[in-house]
RNA sequence: GGCGGGAUAGCUCAGCUGGUUAGAGCGCAUGAUUCAUAAUCAUGAGGUCCCCAGUUCAAUCCUGGGUCCCGCUACCA
């Protein structure tokens, strides 16, 4: 720790395509801003340094499906991001953004630099073009068939309905996700960071210098690392983005994974001009990264090869990254706007910053996922901050303002207890600095509450209120004694609830204090005037909760009935056009279901045995989920007769039933109006 | 599918290199107290340490297999 001479922190950068929530405070900001206050308040030289992320595809496709341009889109974002974050005390000394003119002239540059040093490998490719929207496309952007399940609209490198991992090639019918048109392959050339070369020492650097990180990141790191590194794109086809700088690679930018860290340099180059540097290449300077358990390849691995492929960067000394955070046992997602967001939070409970710090930093996901819930959140607030930490300073100083006219009284008549309950400050005061210091700001809040309970059991077993009828020196020393603990919260606090702390050394009429005060015996002096009591945190009433509660359950029926709504509304892609010569082939014909039973070990397969008029025959058929096979026994259907038989789960299915499905996923067999005989033919 | 992380009291979490009466906070119960936002203080009840096998004198911890949750996944290592 003492080898360095300044410490820069950086937290990822947020995506500007949505506001930010309780997840992202809790599993980077939060902490970061912990871990900064603190060492500034320790009086070292930090920089702390964030801003928005603004390029890649899904702010197009956002910007695409609103009618208006990307710039309007991470203008939006990025504002609300900011005052979001300003509001919360997160404190960076700046906040920026990757489409300001420095960045792209920072990431263009870095570019060029490896480019023309021949750091990058050249590949040429063929892409999935979108001739409609004139533009490649992502992976998750190409739409079709999926081939395993036969699921509609399973995307390009997934579907959704089986799980099963897929590649564009895979898809039957792939088309646009933009424009619904669909595609044709193009030659595309891109450019590569040969991650594979930088295998030895990232080996080296990581799995034998820094066993020391967490062990998310240490076991993802040697994943990675054992199953041998490839070289990954830098470069791709789109038009919003860092220009690829190079002769004829228009309608190419850098890929966003490439150009966002960067922006941890160029934001600090915006800020220092001069001395930016020092901060990214002077071998005194600790580099941390906060980030949450999805970037931590990027800034492990990644990122790390392209500052040693520049040359003469540092490497960071510790990325701490962070769990999810749920929300009342469900999955944080923007999309089904199951969140909490900052800026709606502060609607509800305005000047109330600290406790939600308090509670994420408290239940932070520091080693596995947590959950958030709000009965936990008025838990904390009512049974932690109001009841120990709250009410202790209150006792304190209520109690000075009654006997002794809101002056520190004398230590006129101190007693063992005192200097036992004073000794006990310096051992939390170190406590709180190992955690601090490895990164663990769940047990280091655990600490500083501890100091809260130290001083309420000090005030309840020297009872001022009854030593006060007979002996106002001892009362005076009590309180003498008790308003120093206060004054050591205000300290102990200060780096996870800044807000209170301030507020707190407003009562007892203090400026802001510096760290190394923690544990001396004397921080307010006798006669020293303080303020009248008022209340550190306000109660929290359960109306208030069941408000919240309220609220999710509203956006969750309403998200639901959304995405009800547009399934229905939106019946599948119309499919290309065919001959009737195509139809006349297949032999379409009514059956009757003779004998149904499931498949074992399936969940969706029916195994039935049908009369054709022409034969009997057996199929198989995945319509489990919708009919049981007691439903099924007797029931006049349509099969395609003479499709090829297939072998499923060891049986020869053969024939296929024929049945319509909604996009929502209801699916019912088709049948004759009324009963005819089996073998009628259809067409 | 492969890989990484996680599973410990009702809840949220600690438990370093195998030996602990397995811990903390909240919640709960009982008692004390009334300066304080009915807050506080003391005491206590709560645990097949996910399941099954193995190694060992000894396993929450090590090994193998399995289940569930989360993340990553670059022709899939």
């Amino acid at each position: 720790m003492s080898d360095y001479k300044r410490i820069l922190v950086t937290s990822a950068l947020p995506y500007a395509n949505g506001p930010v929530h309780i997840g992202h405070l809790a599993g980077v900001y939060v902490p970061a801003d912990i871990y900064v206050r603190y060492q500034r308040m320790r009086g070292r030289e930090v920089l702390f340094v964030c801003g928005s992320d603004e390029h890649g595809v899904p702010i197009t496709i956002k910007a695409r499906q609103q009618g208006c341009t990307p710039q309007d889109i991470v203008d939006k974002y990025h504002s609300i991001i900011k005052k979001s974050f300003a509001d919360f005390g997160i404190d960076f000394d700046i906040y920026s953004r990757t489409t300001s003119k420095i960045h792209h002239e920072t990431a263009s540059e870095f570019f060029r630099k490896l480019y023309d040093e021949g750091k990058f490998i050249e590949k040429e490719s063929e892409q999935y073009y979108d001739e409609e929207a004139k533009t490649f496309l992502a992976d998750r952007y190409i739409v079709g068939t999926c081939p395993k399940c036969g699921a509609e609209g399973a995307y390009g490198d997934q579907c959704e309905k089986c799980g099963s991992t897929l590649s564009p090639d895979e898809l039957i019918n792939p088309h646009s996700a933009i424009s619904g048109s669909p595609l044709v392959k193009r030659k595309t050339k891109h450019w590569y960071l040969p991650l594979d070369r930088d295998e030895a020492w990232l080996r080296q650097w990581i799995l034998e210098d820094h066993k020391e990180w967490k062990t998310n990141v240490y076991g993802q790191c040697k994943s990675w690392l054992d199953g041998g590194l490839m070289p990954r794109a830098v470069s791709r086809d789109l038009d919003w983005g860092v220009p690829v700088p190079v002769e004829g690679a228009e309608g190419k930018v850098l890929y966003v994974w490439f150009d966002a860290p960067i922006g941890y340099i160029s934001n600090t180059k915006e800020l220092l001009p001069d001395s930016w540097e020092q901060w990214w290449k002077s071998k005194d300077t600790k580099l941390v990264h906060f980030i949450g358990k999805d970037n931590i390849v990027f800034h492990c691995i990644v990122f790390p090869s392209m500052l040693k492929a520049y040359g003469d960067f540092i490497l960071p000394d510790n990325v701490p990254a962070n769990e999810f955070l749920n929300l009342e046992g469900d999955k944080i997602s923007t999309s089904r706007n199951w969140a909490v967001w900052l800026n709606e939070y502060l609607e509800d409970f305005p000047g109330m910053q600290d406790v939600l710090r308090y509670v994420l930093t408290a239940n932070a996901p520091e080693t596995k996922d947590n959950d958030f819930t709000w009965k936990d959140f008025q838990t904390r607030n009512n049974s932690e901050l109001v009841a120990i930490y709250g009410n202790f300073v209150n006792r304190a100083v209520v109690l000075t303002h009654k006997y002794f006219e809101g002056k520190v009284p004398a230590n006129a008549k101190p007693e063992l207890i005192d200097a036992e309950t004073m000794a006990q400050i310096l051992p939390i005061k170190e406590a709180i600095e190992d955690y601090i210091e490895h990164y663990k700001f769940r047990e280091a809040l655990k600490e500083a509450m501890n100091l809260a309970r130290i001083g309420n059991k000090y005030i309840s077993d020297t009872e001022p209120w009854k030593v006060a009828k007979t002996d106002l020196d001892r009362t005076a020393t009590i309180l003498y004694t008790s308003l120093q603990i206060c004054a050591h919260l205000a300290i102990a606090f200060a780096p996870f609830l800044p807000f209170s702390s301030a507020k707190l050394e407003q009562m007892l009429c203090l400026d802001c204090l510096s760290w190394d005060v923690l544990g001396h015996s004397e921080i307010l002096p006798t006669g020293h005037q303080i303020a009248p009591a008022q209340l550190m945190f306000a109660k929290i009433e359960d109306a208030q909760i069941e408000a919240q509660i309220a609220k999710l359950q509203a956006t969750k029926a309403a998200h639901e009935a959304a995405a009800k709504a547009a399934a229905v509304a939106a019946p599948a892609a119309p499919k290309a056009e065919c001959v009737f010569e195509d139809f006349e082939k297949m032999d379409i014909r009514t059956a009757t279901v003779l004998e149904a039973e499931k498949v074992p070990n399936t969940d969706k397969l029916l195994h039935l045995k049908i009369d054709t008029g022409l034969d009997q025959r057996e199929l198989v058929s995945g319509i489990a989920q919708y009919y049981t096979p007691e439903e099924m026994v007797g029931k006049q259907i349509c099969i395609l007769a003479n499709l090829k038989p297939r072998k499923i789960k060891g049986i020869v299915s053969q024939g296929m039933i024929l049945m319509a499905q909604q996009p929502d996923g209801k699916m019912r067999i088709i049948t004759p109006e009324e009963r005819l005989m089996n073998g009628a033919t259809i067409g």
